[in-house]
DNA sequence: ACCGTTGGCTAACAGTATTAGCTTGTTGGC
DNA sequence: GCCAACAAGCTAATACTGTTAGCCAACGGT
């Protein structure tokens, strides 16, 4: 009986496709069972690749972190300031709704101690590196650019979950939604870098 | 042998103990085994008052929308525009906090078709009506609030994910952030108020 | 006091991940 | 070219899940 030649990257490749299969929920669903009987093989079998069914999971997580991040930078490239905030949160819209499973997998947590996780630890800082880069543009004050890659990240992370989600009920006007977001986000994002860099209200004259 | 005297509001009383217990990871882990060792009872008794784990998970979130709901409107009441909104983002975020097993019950998304998912359903818009009664201070021209509504629910959801799930690394300043988010709803959504309501960006002399 | 309803039980089935141990194909060293 | 070591598959078994079927006894109403 000859061996099926399976390898960890070729593993992974099938459980993207089985992540990329069901939708929204495609992460949650990935099994072990059915990427070994997609592979020809044996469920024990996967373990001589993967690990467990969580590492199966993490290194999906790394792939979409990944791809991402490159398809976030492509879409900023050459731009900045305003334009390059928009560019990126759109990109990062774009991919969701084209990779719902994937992006699932960009919203596991790594392990902050876990070594294991070292890899996983700088592909998702890679990532909110790239809204710090997008965000230099804004001559924001140091310790206020924190704040507004954070409230960037809530703003088109929470839009886009609540989108695949189902949480908007009419399917209508989202583009027009995302926009208002957007522009919300650009003023914001300015009207921090004019701010006082003090945490209290005191009006400086 | 005496009957244990169960009923369906023990049972999901218990299983909000166990979603309690857990974390932010708690609803993920709950279990009808555990369930029923916590009520002294045998597993499959369970389908006397239940339906399936998916149900028991629904009647979870079913409480949690109505524990939202009333927070979120106990914080609000006698306040109207700007001093609303802003109780509402930081009630939202408290609940989330205190409870955020039952806070990720609220992600769960009803079924728009299943007849046993319109308690659920109403409870769910009655939560997102609650937002569009907090922002009808702001004067909005009827298109655009349901914009308004999305962005304020994208952005306190958003933080708040992120937040409960470990995605912000640093633990400090995280209020100031959230505080820097909150005026960016506000100003943002007043500035909508003052937007012209055509999608197109032509101005109006 | 009976008798139907209801809430518990056990047994069984179909899944899941995971570990242990065996066998066999492949490959590197001499 | 052979032989040993290693790698990659397998089966068997364990320990969990949820779920259904069917039985039996406790409780409540007439």
């Amino acid at each position: 009986m000859p061996r099926a030649g399976l390898s960890r990257d070729a593993v992974v490749r099938i459980a993207l496709e089985q992540v990329d299969a069901g939708g929204p929920t495609g992460l949650a669903d990935l099994t072990l069972a059915k990427v070994a009987a997609s592979a020809g093989v044996a469920t024990p079998s996967l373990y001589k690749h993967v690990g467990s069914l969580a590492a199966l999971r993490r290194h999906v997580a790394l792939v979409a972190l990944e791809e991402l991040t490159t398809a976030s930078a492509a879409a900023t490239v050459g731009r900045a300031g305003p334009d390059a905030l928009r560019a990126l949160a759109h990109a990062w819209r774009a991919y969701a709704s084209a990779h719902p499973g994937r992006y699932a997998a960009v919203q596991l947590a790594p392990d902050p101690e876990a070594a294991e996780d070292a890899e996983h630890r700088t592909a998702a800082a890679r990532v909110v590196a790239l809204v710090g880069a997008v965000l230099h543009g804004f001559d924001l004050p140091d310790d206020r650019t924190i704040d507004a890659v954070r409230v960037v990240r809530a703003g088109v992370h929470g839009f886009v979950v609540l989108e695949l989600g189902g949480g908007f009920r009419l399917p209508e006007d989202l583009d027009r939604s995302f926009d208002a977001l957007v522009d919300m986000l650009v003023t914001g994002v300015t009207a921090l870098a004019d701010a006082p860099s003090s945490p209290d209200p005191q009006e400086q004259p």
